[in-house]
DNA sequence: AATATCCGCAACCGCCGGAGG
DNA sequence: GCCTCCGGCGGTTGCGGATAT
C-alpha cells in the first residue's frame, strides 16, 4: 500500500478489494478508529467515507436489496411522525436497517405523494391516467405516540464481536428486539406496542353527481367487503368521511414480510402492502382525497 | 427501437456536538 | 475558554436501471 499520497482522496464507488480491506480492519479493531485507515495508508478513503461505508453497506445483517415491507412502511410514517427526520433513531427501530435506507425510502415517498397531490389536485387530474400514480401511498395523520424501545442505537459494539467471521456473521443488531406474539410468533418491533389505530387519508363525504370511473366505483363497494377491510385493517367507523380510521395492527402485521426479505412475485402475491393495495385504486379515487398538511402544520 | 422520465440507491457534503489537549 | 480532531447525522446529489411514451 506504499505510494498513497496522504493528500489523494479516493471518492466514489467502492472497489471490492477496498471492502476487503475495510471488513479486514473491523475485524481486527471493531467499527471504531476510522481515520487510523487512512493514517496507516490502509485505503485512500477519508475515515467518514470508511464508516459511512461499513454502517450501510458491509455491516452484518443489512438487509440488502429488498423493499421496505408494509410493517416497516407503517414504523417509519409512525416514527417520523413522532421523531421528524430522525432516520438514525428511527432506523434503529427496523433490523438490518440503515438511516440512509429509510431516509431514502421517505424522500422517494415524499416524492411519489407531492406528485399524486399535484395530479390529484388539477382539474383534468380525473381524466389523467394512472401513469406512474399507481404505485402512491396514503399519508397517515395523528399517528399515536410511541415508545423508544430500550437498546443502544449505538453501531459500535465490543471488539468481541469481530474475533472471527462467524462472530460477525451472527452478530445480533443492536436494533433487534423480539418479543413473543400471541400466536407464537416473534415481532421485531416489540416496543411498537398496540398500533391501535392510524387515521385514513380523508375521503368526503361522496357527491351524488360526482363521476367516478367504473375502477373506483367498484373500489368504494368493495370498501363494504369485510375481506377488504380486513386487508385495510378495521374501520372504526361506518361512514368513510370525517376520521375514518383504520386499525393497522396485526392485519397487517405479517410474520413473512416484516421479518425477512420479500423478493420473489410469489412471496409478494399473497400480502398486501401499501404500495400493491393502491396500486389497485384508480387515479381518479384520488381526487377524493383532501390535500395534506405540510410536515410543519403536524 | 429510441428517447424521456422516474426511481432507488450509494456516496458526498456540511453542520454539529463531544472529547482531548 | 479555545482550538482541533473525530464521529454521527441529515440533506443533497449523481448515477444507473426500470419504466413509460
Amino acid at each position: 500500500m506504499e505510494g498513497f499520497k496522504k493528500e489523494e482522496i479516493r471518492k466514489g464507488p467502492w472497489k471490492a478489494e477496498e471492502d476487503e480491506v475495510l471488513i479486514k480492519h473491523v475485524k481486527k479493531y471493531g467499527p471504531r478508529d476510522w481515520s487510523s485507515i487512512r493514517s496507516k495508508g490502509l485505503l485512500q478513503r477519508t475515515g467518514k467515507s470508511c464508516r459511512l461505508r461499513w454502517v450501510n453497506k458491509l455491516r452484518p445483517n443489512l438487509k440488502h436489496g429488498c423493499k421496505f415491507s408494509a410493517e416497516e412502511e407503517r414504523v417509519v410514517i409512525d416514527l417520523q411522525a413522532e421523531f421528524g427526520n430522525k432516520w438514525a433513531r428511527i432506523a434503529t427501530y427496523l433490523p438490518g436497517r440503515t438511516d440512509n435506507d429509510v431516509k431514502n425510502f421517505w424522500s422517494s415517498r415524499q416524492k411519489r405523494l407531492a406528485r399524486i397531490l399535484q395530479t390529484s389536485g388539477t382539474p383534468s387530474s380525473s381524466n389523467s391516467k394512472p401513469e406512474k400514480n399507481k404505485n402512491e401511498v396514503p399519508v397517515f395523520q395523528d399517528v399515536p405516540t410511541l415508545e423508544a424501545p430500550v437498546f443502544s442505537s449505538s453501531m459500535e459494539e465490543e471488539s468481541s464481536y469481530f474475533d472471527n467471521p462467524e462472530q460477525i456473521r451472527m452478530m445480533p443488531l443492536p436494533s433487534l428486539v423480539k418479543t413473543e406474539l400471541p400466536d407464537g410468533g416473534y415481532a421485531n418491533l416489540s416496543q411498537y406496542e398496540p398500533l391501535s389505530t392510524i387515521p385514513f387519508p380523508q375521503i368526503p363525504q361522496l357527491q351524488p353527481d360526482l363521476l367516478l370511473s367504473p375502477e373506483s366505483q367498484e373500489l368504494l363497494a368493495r370498501l363494504d367487503d369485510p375481506y377488504f377491510l380486513s386487508v385495510l385493517g378495521t374501520a372504526d367507523t361506518p361512514e368513510l368521511g370525517g376520521a375514518a380510521q383504520f386499525s393497522l395492527g396485526p392485519p397487517l402485521f405479517d410474520p413473512v414480510l416484516s421479518s425477512g426479505c420479500v423478493n420473489s412475485a410469489a412471496d409478494v402475491a399473497n400480502h398486501v402492502t401499501p404500495d400493491t393495495l393502491f396500486d389497485e385504486f384508480p387515479s381518479d379515487m384520488f381526487d377524493l382525497i383532501e390535500p395534506l398538511p405540510s410536515p410543519s402544520d403536524w
